[in-house]
DNA sequence: TATGAATGAGACTTCATTCAT
DNA sequence: GATGAATGAAGTCTCATTCAT
């Protein structure tokens, strides 16, 4: 069966299919806020009442205008989404870079793994679009469209940082660990982001803790 | 990630007339009309067919639109039935206003009578809204408000006319006077709109003798 | 446009048209006895929530009968309605002819029509049926299908009624008078019966007093 | 007066069949596992399409009955996923109770904690209603109560567990042990089910090697 | 280019009626 | 005969999308 089988109401006459990227690309500056603006209305509303309760109507007016607005920068209602998970995408890999970047040698692993965990987690926490794109992970016509990439990604680029510094680890099961480290965070951070803050640091915390504990044989080659 | 947008970059194929400002006026005078043309075509439909036999469906397309203008207008199916009652109101009121109005001294009371039941009479037939109120006053388990306080504020007004001119007639027994006046013609111009023109003025006309006869006495201070 | 159109909802294959009378004359007393609560049942229910809001499950639950049963008596829901018609039609009827039978003669025509109103008045009072009714007069198909009728046979009767006892009143008006006589007393008893006992009481009284006046002119051969 | 009644008197064409008193029995029977069919139906549907995609028409119809029985048996749709959510959560209460029953101490907490993975990660395999649960925890706009309880009542009673095994653990951070044990592991499940046997499976086993590395320092009391 | 009124497919839900038990 | 579960047509209302202004 079809999931979220985009059943695309009202008229609909020609343009059928609707689905690449954005629109147009806005030159204008004011073009460009307004596609923002519209970004972080949705954002807001995508996270906070889900995808489906999200009307564009609502979007719309969060971000100021009117809806023939947001249908110039958007196709359609998921195109907004995408746009945001895509956002958030280059986000995320923006801050990963720059915790992988030169300066990440200088650092013991387990400081590198507690700084990313917390550079996420305080991501996260200030980004709607977070909630937004993993709160409604399941929009998409497949599980995961945009999340799940993005975490694939991330897994991938782990992978190599496995490869250089945890000897303990065989070629074969670096993915497994990738994918353990990846989704192991996502989710205590997921979890972590919906409590107050002194209950999310005290999951971050433990996270790193849980996350050092499995890593450490794997670094030191003693993996059993 | 998977992207989900759309072409059609470039600009409009738009149909530039270079209006003046006439912009919201038009939308504006436009979208009254169709809001009238609903209530039109739904007191037609609520007098002929019933308030729950009228489906919301037939409503738009009797007014030469889609449901969804309808509910663009009108919250639910209720809410347009308020508002033809509404506007019954208003032109029953504007006509009471017209008849009890600074000329009316220079009636006797059984001219002044006969005039208001003529003027109702007319302006029942002519009006759908009356048929479509009085035939579903009753509607969803609980009488009706509208057409009730409609009678109730008639019965009042009438009270005030009836002290200055009935001398026969104790305060006290002044508001069950009035609501025979309003009870009566209301029953009996309902009565009257259903039949044919000849018919119908039959009873009309008698409904005045039965007034008068009623009344005489009152205003005449001759009441037993 | 159709009236009401009976819209027959759910499974429906033979036995397409479903309109004479009560499906089976209940020969069992117990039979008789269920049919006898059904319309009961009914009836309260018709006269609180409307005909259309009154469920054939809900009518059934308060007979303390399943909706089967209550389709073994009745063809469908409209049926059970037209039995309460003309069960409360026999009802008045039967009235009726006490109130214009052999002792009418030994009354003033005022009594009479005192008594007339009174009797009613009670029966309307006591009696679900009528409510049932009058408050879904314009359930049917056509306005009044069984209101309307029921007032025409009386109307009928008391041209006769007339005829005897009314000098000054000229045949051709007969049935206007008659008309009158039974709108007013209708519209005024189910204004009255809508009200509580105190307030009931004084419309009905007040009725009498119209008619007499209205009525005298004609009976004494004084009409204008 | 109109009537609009019926034909068909005379006797139904009954199929008696002299039925001991098996009446409401197999109805009854009937019954349930139609509401199964409707729950199962209803899950394979929430987990593929999600909750807003999936229709009530849908559900019905994937059931193999009638929309008409689907709310003979549910309220609205939100019921449909709260049962499949409660069972779901019966399911898996009864399966921890089965894990930390009496034979819990003959095995070594390593051993419980394989077999609870074990146990539970066949079970989600197997079980649809654990898709649909999860995938749709974020019904309508706000968390849905459902999963998350049933995390939290797991966390508590494993938070028993750890106050009996796990000396090197103070009691303050037994809940957020707890927490990190349940919700990794309901986070790995979920991404295990979804891929494919073999992927699913290392994933899994992983699993158990994070948190048996995790627990060890507090099962030991040599946590840092 | 921005606006928002208009459109209509389709979702959820009700309830008259049937029929197996 | 009685019961009530099952059926499904049809009603109300929502909201993504279009397009005239």
């Amino acid at each position: 069966m079809a999931r979220r089988q985009e059943q695309s109401r009202g008229p609909r006459k020609g343009r059928e299919q609707a689905t690449i990227d954005s629109r147009r690309v806005p030159s204008q500056d004011r073009s460009r806020k307004r596609a923002l603006r519209i970004l972080d209305a949705a954002a807001a509303i995508f996270a906070e009442a889900g995808y489906e309760a999200a009307t564009t109507e609502a979007i719309a007016k969060a971000a100021g205008t009117s809806i023939g607005s947001v249908y110039q920068f958007f196709p359609n209602k998921h195109a907004i989404f995408d746009a945001i998970a895509s956002r958030h995408l280059e986000r995320a890999r923006a801050l990963f870079d720059e915790l992988v970047g030169p300066r990440a040698l200088e650092l013991s692993w387990e400081d590198l793994l507690g700084r990313a965990i917390d550079a996420f987690a305080s991501m996260d926490r200030a980004d709607p679009d977070f909630r937004a794109v993993w709160t409604n992970w399941d929009v998409a016509g497949q599980f995961l469209v945009a999340g799940q990439a993005m975490n694939r990604e991330f897994a991938r680029r782990i992978e190599t940082v496995l490869a250089a510094q945890a000897k303990g680890l065989g070629k074969a099961r670096r993915p497994i660990v990738a994918t353990m480290i990846v989704e192991t965070i996502t989710a205590m951070l997921f979890y972590a982001v919906r409590k107050d803050a002194v209950a999310g640091d005290a999951i971050i915390e433990e996270t790193k803790v849980l996350l050092i504990r499995y890593l450490r044989p794997y670094a030191e080659g003693t993996a059993g």
